[in-house]
DNA sequence: CCTTTAATAGTCACTGTGACTATAAACAGG
DNA sequence: CCTGTTTATAGTCACAGTGACTATTAAAGG
């Protein structure tokens, strides 16, 4: 616990540890599952690409920290920013993750519906920002690959017993987009008629807008729009095909 | 992420963050869940009960941290320690969370069968441990309390959709002793067939143990010995009655 | 118009679950 | 030794939720 050894414990005493936050921010777009990724300007990793993030600063939060280095390096107004779907992953503190420090991360997961467009330069690390689709993430510096990884099993895991699918999606979309993020997500196709029912009968988990419909990118019938609701669990849940972690 | 920033970073320049864990260790105990807590020997909150915990070490992970101030804290031989259910719950980064300095903690949940007894003593400490039901633990040191609640929440869930409740039990165990964990950790009572069918019809959760039987306390028919079985998810998942959270 | 596309409506069988009844095997006490 | 109590185990039945499928509606395009 915190302090449970303090002989009048100095601060300066040792090398001390930095903490940092980093961001898997994802998004759906065009079918494929995107992840926010910069370009490192400095050593160590120069050139690499990786996970949005930086470091905390003496009188912040972690999450604090993860909305301002999401703001500065994605452009994204900090309104924007405050209102997203942000949740801590876990935390990565092997002691050589850092070759130049001792550095423990705690690491984020993000979603965001697709309009924001990178808009990277606006930070002015001189970073450059983009969304890759996660089939064409090159290596990533320190242990980012692996914090990817485990980011994507939790959000993969949790569109299942959670709502969360509707953060993907704009403030009103159709039961067609909601669809298309689970099948991006899981990778799998869902039926349709069945995934309407699932949603529909689960009290809280979207809302209709009344009259509202909209034309499906100019083909078929229009849709109905609907909005997400209050509900934040999905009991029972909403099991994809094949085993827990395919 | 770590190091986007770093002008040649020089780690004393700044009042530097400590990093410690904090473990909530969770035992089913006479039908009440107990939890591990010490009694704080030094200021701040000297006096108080907290969770078992302390600094991670320069060439430490956090999680091989928490695992030696358990075994520090708790006496129980390293072999043990090294061997039980330790799960990463969340980092605790708020600026005052203490008052001294700048204290960032991970946060641990475990699970152990009855057995171990205190044995607090070892550690040295001088702090002294128990064991303690939920419904009587005082007023907790830091942010504790909120770090125990997450915890709670945290297995309440987790006994629904994976196998994590064999970790309460020891190596072999009776389908009643099974139950009473579910029982004690959701505060609900189960129908014994209902149970007894689900938890045998789920592949891989438990192992008969052939021809092995335990008398129950001396009342009633002999119970068949189950093992843990190789599956650690439960699909379905083994819901429990009311709503998500009650 | 007729075809294509996507949304929406509805049907049917099966699985898993909740509620419940029945039997078996131990012990306690008269 | 019989009887009642306790706990484990076996089995039944009805219903909810789901997977697989078929049908209809409303738009756009040739």
């Amino acid at each position: 616990m915190s302090g449970a050894v303090d002989p009048g414990y100095d601060p300066h005493a040792f090398e001390p540890f930095a903490v940092t936050v980093d961001l898997a921010v994802f998004t759906v777009r065009g079918g494929a599952l995107h992840v926010l990724l910069i370009r490192r300007g400095q050593e160590p990793y120069a050139g690499s690409w990786a996970l949005p993030g930086g470091f905390v600063l003496p009188r912040e939060s972690a999450e604090t920290a993860a909305r301002r280095e999401l703001a500065e390096e994605t452009g994204l107004p900090e309104q924007v920013v405050a209102a997203l779907h942000l949740e801590q992953l876990r935390t990565y503190s092997e002691p050589d993750r850092d070759p130049r420090m001792r550095v423990v991360s705690v690491a984020f997961t993000a979603l965001v519906p697709d309009l924001p467009e990178p808009a990277a330069e606006g930070g002015g690390d001189a970073a450059q920002a983009r969304w890759l689709p996660l089939g064409e993430v090159p290596d990533l510096a320190f242990d980012h690959a692996v914090i990817l990884a485990d980011a994507r099993m939790r959000i993969r895991s949790k569109l299942e017993y959670t709502c969360l699918a509707t953060a993907f999606c704009p403030p009103e979309f159709t039961l067609g987009e909601l669809l298309a993020v689970y099948e991006t997500v899981w990778d799998t196709v869902l039926d349709r008629p069945n995934f309407r029912r699932k949603v529909l009968t689960t009290p809280g988990f979207v809302e209709a807008v009344p009259g509202a419909a909209r034309l499906t990118g100019g083909r078929g019938k229009p849709a109905a729009l609907y909005r997400a609701g209050p509900a934040t669990a999905l009991h029972p849940p909403l099991l994809r095909p094949e085993g827990p972690t395919p």
